[in-house]
DNA sequence: CAACAGTTTAGAATAAATATAATATATTAT
DNA sequence: ATAATATATTATATTTATTCTAAACTGTTG
């Protein structure tokens, strides 16, 4: 296991002890092929069924939030009843399909640049996100 | 109070009856000089400092539902324990102090047009929203 | 004025997120 | 390595936003 080095420092780099728990956190975080949107309880039971470590809510809240803290996770803004995360921080857009709750990833080459002239005094612009809200489309919409 | 008629043609499109506690939260959400953000907790407190009218959550949260269901309201799409509405529903985007808690309107002229080139089979974008997240500006950031 | 359909309400239920404090584990200096 | 110390994990309790529910209320119509 090479990678298990890259979560240590990474789980260093964001002021976190490597133990056994966050490792297997950070394994399914950053060890999957593919990027993917997922909720805390989500993420809770993916780690259970991949692993026989047992984690608790409380630690999954604590490395996911230190993370996104240090740029390795995005949170996606959505006002859902539950918050979405991101494990691909470059960056993107979304869709989301209010009727079947469901994130798609727009690739930035599918958006034009966001560009925003204004600023706000002392203040300096942390991230910038598109969100795309689609329903179905029955042609005749009443 | 020539608002009134107004306000009873806005939810009967909205498929309600008017009632007083209803008209009232009309007056406070349309009636205002300038377009505000809101949680359903702040939109309580507004109606029982202006009125002697009690108004319950249960009815707030289903007036302001049926409203952005038909349009007449907007959800900001933000990641918050609460959510965040918005009496403005011309196209427009928003900064989000993250130290604060507070939304900053963006007017559209001061962000280029979002251009998605990408369409999902069968559906169509219903709205899409920029938020731009702030933070302090501490020119030496760590 | 009685019957009825639709409203409002308080309070209960639900569920996400956070805090707590006891137990377990890891780190450090020796 | 080992003991002493610091930090992590966990189950549980708490907090808070939102939704649900059922009873009381309102207003309209016959």
């Amino acid at each position: 296991m090479a990678y298990a080095e890259q979560y240590i420092e990474k789980l260093r780099k964001s002021g976190l002890r490597p133990t056994k728990q966050r490792i297997k956190i950070c394994e399914v975080l950053f060890d999957a092929e593919k990027t993917f949107h997922f909720t805390i309880k989500e993420l809770v039971k993916i780690i259970e069924n991949q692993a026989n470590i047992k984690v608790s809510l409380a630690t999954v809240y604590n490395t996911v939030h230190a993370f996104i803290r240090k740029g390795y996770l995005k949170e996606i803004p959505l006002n859902a009843s539950q918050s979405y995360y991101d494990t691909n921080v470059t960056h993107h857009h979304h869709f989301f399909d209010e009727e079947e709750n469901k994130l798609i990833d727009i690739h930035q080459d599918d958006v034009d640049e966001v560009n925003i002239k204004r600023t706000i005094p002392g203040k300096k612009i942390k991230s910038v996100e598109v969100i795309a809200k689609i329903v179905s489309d029955n042609q005749s919409q009443k």
